[in-house]
This record gives C-alpha cells, sequence and structure tokens, in this order.
DNA sequence: TATGAATGAGGTTTCATTCAT
DNA sequence: TATGAATGAAACCTCATTCAT
C-alpha cells in the first residue's frame, strides 16, 4: 500500500470519526441545537479541523442520513437477488428496516426529516446526486421486488411504483409517528410490536386475493 | 354584540392574521430560516406586536400545528357517529387527511415533524396540553372505528390501538414521503394517486378475510 | 372648594397612587427590571395613564426619591428650631434617618444611588432642581445645628459643611453598607446595631475633647 | 518560557485590555446605557470576542468590581502586619481608600452600587465567591486591626466587627456622597480634604477616652 | 382623562465560519 | 494538516412610549 493510499484511507478514518461525533450530537440536540464546538470536541478535533472535511454544518449533517441511506441501499439490495420467495424478500425488507431503527432511530429520522424544505435546498449538488442515488438504489430494489411479486401473481396488479411507495412511505411513516408518540407519551415499548403489525397489515393488503 | 365581543373578536381576528402570515412564511422558508421579521411584515404588522400574541417563534410556529391538528380532529370525529358503515367511515378519514394534506400540505408536514426532539421541548406546558388533547382527540375516534370494525369481524383481530396506529402513522408516512419525492423529483401528480393507493392497501390489508 | 381645587386634589391623589405602586415596584426589582406596565398594574391604571402624571419612567423614578428627600428634609428641618441641646438635635436626626430607614429602605438606598451619572443625567431641569432644593433643604438644616455647635464648643473647630458632609455621608454610608452586607450574607439583624454605632462613633468623634 | 505559557500571558492580556475599555465606557455611560458593541470597539475587537472571556454583559461588568476590590483587599492587608502603630495602620488604611479612589472613582463607586438587588442577582456563583471572598479579606483585615486597637485599649470597647463595619461602611458613604455631591455641584475640588475629614472624625471617635 | 394595542428601535447574544500560525 | 481565537452578521425579544378611540 502507498503512502497516498495510507494518507486516503487515513483521511477517510478521520471523516468517520467526525461523523460518528456528529451523530451523537445531532441525535442527542437535533440539528440546530447542536453546535460545530459541540461536535469537534466530541471528536476531539478542533472546530476548524472540521471544515476540512466537510464544506459545512449542513452538508456534514446529511453525510449522516446518506451514510444510512447507503447503508440501507446496500442490505436492501442484497435482498434482491437471494433466492428466497417474494414474502421472505419483503419480510426481510421489513428487518432491515427494524435492524436500521435499532442502530440509530434518530438517524433515520433526520433522514425523513431530511425532506423539509428548509434542509433540502443549501445542498451542494455533488450532495443531493449522491442522495438521489442511494435513495433510488434502495427504491429501485424495492420496486423490482414488488415488481416480482405482481408479475407471479402474488400482489395485486397495481403500478409497481406506487406499490413499492407505499411500502417505504409507509415504512417511514410509522418509525416517525411511532417516534413521536415515544417522545409525547414516554413510552418506549410498542415500538417494535407497532412496526411489526404495520408491515404485516401492509403485506397482507398488497396481497391478490 | 358588546364592546368587549367586539374587541374579542377582532384580537381573534388580528391572531389569524399572523398565523396565516406566519403560515405563508414558514411554509416556503422553514422554521430556521423564516424570521419574525418577515412575518410581521407579512402581517403588515411590527415584530414588537407578534410578541403580543404568541410567547416566541416556537410557539407562533406550533399554532400553526395545532390549528390543523384541531380542524383534523373535528373533521374525524364527525365520521364516528355518521350512520354509515365502517368501511365507509375509513374511507371518510382517509377523504379528511387528503383534504388536509390539499389544504396545506407544509403545515401538515411540519405537524408530522414535530416530533423532532429539538422541536417539543421548548414548548409551553399549555400549548404542549394542546397538542395532545387534539392530538389524542383524533386518535381516539380512529381508534373507536377501528374497534367497531373488529368488533363486527370486519376487520383483522389485533388490537384496536394498534391498528389506528397503524393506520395513521401510514397516513403520516405517506404523506411525508410523498411529498419529499416531490421536492427530490420536482414531480407533484403523483402524490394524490400514492396516497389513494396506501390507503387502499391498508384498509384491505386490515380487514380479515 | 371649587371644582378646579377638587379636580387638582383627585390629580394629587392619583400621582401619589402611582407613586406607590411605583415604590412597591421599584423596590422589589430595582429601576431597570421594573416594567412601567408591571407599575401600571400595581396602580390598577394602565401604562398610558402613567404618562400623564410623569414624563417617563426615569421621573416616575426619581419622585420616589424626591418624596423621601422632601420627607427627610422637613423632619430634619423641625429639629433644628426645637429647643433642646445640639446634642439632643444630632441625636434627633439619627432618629429621623432610622426611621426613614424602617419606613422604605429601598428607596432610601435608591436615593443615595440617585448620584450614578447615568440616572442623573436624563433627568429634567425641574426635577433635579427639585432633588438640589430638598437636598440642600435637609443639608442645610443639618450644617445650622453643626454650626450651632461648633459655635458653643462642643464640636471640634472644623469647617461646619465639611462636618455636615461627614455626618450625612456617614448615615448614607452606613445604610448602603449594611444593606449590602445584608443582601450578601442574608443577615438583617445587625442593621440597627450597626447604625446605631455609627452615629455614636461620628458624634462621639465630633466633640471637642 | 514554553508557547503554553505565552498563550496564558496573551490571553491574561486580552482580558486585561477588555476590562480596561469596559472601565472607560462603562464608567462614562453608566451600566445600562453602555452597550457591549462599544465596549468591544473601545477594546478594538468585535462584540462576539467579548463572550469569549465573559459570560455577558453583567459579569464583565462585575469583573471591574473584583478587580478593584482585589486590589483593596491586597493592599488592606500588606497593613496588617507592617511594624507601625495601630493608630498609624489605620491611617494607612484611610490613604489606601483615598489611593484607590484617586486611581478610578468610578469603578469604586459601582463596587458599592454593587448591592443594588438587581445587580446582585444574575451573577454566576463563582463570581459571587470571588466577591463575598475578596470582600470579607479586606474586611477581616479591617477587623484584626480593630481588635488590636480595642485590645491595646486604644479604641473603645465595642464589638471589633461593629467598629470596623462602621469604618468601612463611613469610607464607603463618604466616596459615594462625595462623588454625589460633585455630580449634582459641579464642584471636585472638595472632595479630598472632605474624605480626609471623615477619616479623622471617624478615626477619633473611635479612640477610648 | 383614560385606555391598551401597537410600535420599532436597539441591545444582547450566538455560532458557523475563517485564517494566521 | 490542524488549531482555536476571532469574527461579525443576524436574530430574537423587550419595553418605554405613543396615539387613536
Amino acid at each position: 500500500m502507498g503512502i497516498y493510499e495510507r494518507k486516503q484511507r487515513e483521511k477517510e478514518r478521520r471523516r468517520e470519526d467526525i461523523i460518528d461525533a456528529a451523530r451523537t450530537v445531532f441525535s442527542a440536540k437535533g440539528f440546530n441545537s447542536a453546535t460545530m464546538e459541540e461536535i469537534a470536541s466530541a471528536a476531539e478535533l478542533s472546530p476548524g479541523t472540521l471544515y476540512l472535511y466537510f464544506k459545512n454544518k449542513e452538508e456534514l449533517h446529511t453525510s449522516l442520513s446518506i451514510n444510512i441511506l447507503k447503508h440501507l441501499g446496500v442490505e436492501i439490495q442484497k435482498v434482491v437477488h437471494q433466492d428466497i420467495s417474494v414474502e421472505e424478500k419483503i419480510e426481510r425488507f421489513r428487518d432491515v428496516f427494524i435492524e436500521v431503527y435499532d442502530y440509530d432511530s434518530n438517524i433515520l429520522i433526520n433522514l425523513f426529516h431530511l425532506q423539509s424544505g428548509e434542509t433540502l435546498h443549501n445542498l451542494s449538488d455533488e450532495v443531493l446526486q449522491q442522495l438521489k442515488k442511494y435513495s433510488s438504489q434502495a427504491h429501485g430494489a424495492i420496486i423490482a421486488v414488488v415488481k416480482e411479486g405482481i408479475e407471479a401473481g402474488i400482489f395485486i396488479d397495481e403500478h409497481p411504483v406506487a406499490l413499492a411507495d407505499v411500502l417505504w412511505a409507509s415504512y417511514a411513516g410509522v418509525v416517525l409517528w411511532v417516534d413521536s408518540k415515544r417522545l409525547l407519551n414516554d413510552q418506549k415499548d410498542f415500538v417494535k410490536p407497532t412496526l411489526k403489525t404495520a408491515f404485516k397489515i401492509i403485506i397482507q393488503g398488497m396481497k391478490a386475493k
């Protein structure tokens, strides 16, 4: 491994350190209340250094979402070509979502919040492209499976994109909603059951009779 | 009508003016980019005046959500005691949601975003109570109908609260997701179709076979 | 009594009401933290009305001091022509101070604080004249008694004004200092003893041997 | 001198720069009329920088008083163990006070004004502790000397703390009063003579016959 | 005379970002 | 590459004061 590569790797590692620190701080305080200084301090770096790795606060924040979106995309795509039934694939999708929710519910929520007009502007084109790329990757995988299901006569004969939209949207919605109820009521235990019930219903609703 | 009443009404109207102006500005810029001065100027008032009607920016913003949540709750509750079938009631719920989405999608989204830990703190107790009140009002109405459906053997035998959660959460999720796709792709026309498909699937999934 | 006089009296009474309310609020919160609205509400009036009786907040505040200064001056002057010894007169001065301190220590302190360059400017000439008038009235009375004492050979042969200054200044100083200690230590009981000791020492120090 | 020490010194110097600028502005305008922007500009810094060194306006202001109180305490303590008579020590106290008054009468006045309930709250605990510390340091030194004088039979047989209170309070009172007269009459020349006379009287009054 | 809603200037404070070292 | 002190723009909010009723 040459010096250049080692440096690249070192740089990449440092980037991940920052992202990790940022995840902690953003999760705890939300986008606006989190300060760059706090994140820097959590990463054991100085504020100035953050700007060597990220153009600004916005992009640092978005990177979190992209990271998780990327992971989501990868995991979802893994499912597509597995040698299992369509229904099992859909169930795997559910498990991926739950697993990601477990890993960091706050950032997942941030991801779904990303759409607030406020956030979506201000992003550099490059970042926006990435966002779209990973988003459509995950989305495409789901569409593929849904299409497979429709063609096999297992799912109702709707436009596959529409069905995939519903699937994804409902996932996201349940995550958000469930999280909101958790905040308002200080209850935690119903999160996963509700997620599972939701998925069950949606899948059942998609099935052709 | 006495002087006192006239004044009350005048005051109420002024409050609504401010809320209207705030809706416009918040919708266009998002919470953080919107400034009180901008809102005041949109309401043709001076900044100081806003603070006669709302304790701070946060509460003004939340008032928007409360307003729409209240409307949602009222409309949903109207449905409960109508002399129609359970399925028709659920469909009415769907129509209410779509109608509210049409009225002001941005604020509806704000409502569902309200949960971000960041926002939920800083609210005065009174406002938080209202939020909970209208939220549980709407929620309760849905639960009642779902329970009715389960008892009539129309819906699957799940815990009514869980089913209602799923219904509501999926509504919210679809709204958010669909909106996010609209922003990312600058497409608008698929919003309502997707909403309808989603509701169809969810309702179908809830039905006992 | 004619209508004009009745109105004058009515007006004067209202003025005093406001001053009373202001005393309460200023005492509790200090000049800057007290708001005109609070004072108005304490006087069961509306903010606007205050401005019919006082040009601005500053003057309202100063009126308190003038009021107490006037009272102080009157009481001190009463002493001058009483048929008692010089030493008894000086002791009466002490009692007047203690009595006024008892009546409203906060405003007395405000009076002594009045000098802060900040406050002293911004006063209308009329008010400033009053301040000087009552101040020199009280001061003059003390000087007269001190002079009497010097001439009788009871007090040391210093310039009477200088002695009077010392007397007055020490009074004021003890009041302020003692009050400051009260605040810092939450002790209250040593106020009057210290005042008395101070006066004893000063009087004793003024005496010719 | 290592880099760390140089930085510390640099930082300390910057702090003093700010304090100096603040002294000028606060002295000229008083606490409320002075603005942070003005102080920053006087220190040739930007407003934000002030907040790197002081938590807020209040603490910056208090720092001035603490500074002078510290100096006062140090100078007063120096006197205690000098090999001079009790009376000479008391006279040294007087000189210290006069010297400090000469150095910056405005801030000395601020120090004595600090007690206004309004100001005393809002201070961080740390600052309050410092205030108490230096205050009781100076006070303690005076008490020690007074006690010495009483035990030597030079001073009247009062409680030493009470005598010290009177001494200190009268000092403070004379400073404040004299200053107030200066403001009201635009005379300056009588300040020091009055101060001296006051101290003479008080000391004389404390003496046992 | 009394009201009290409205004003709007102005201050404090925060914090993302820069740049000299 | 890393630092972290300094920046300074910009926002929220307060509140003395006004004025139409």
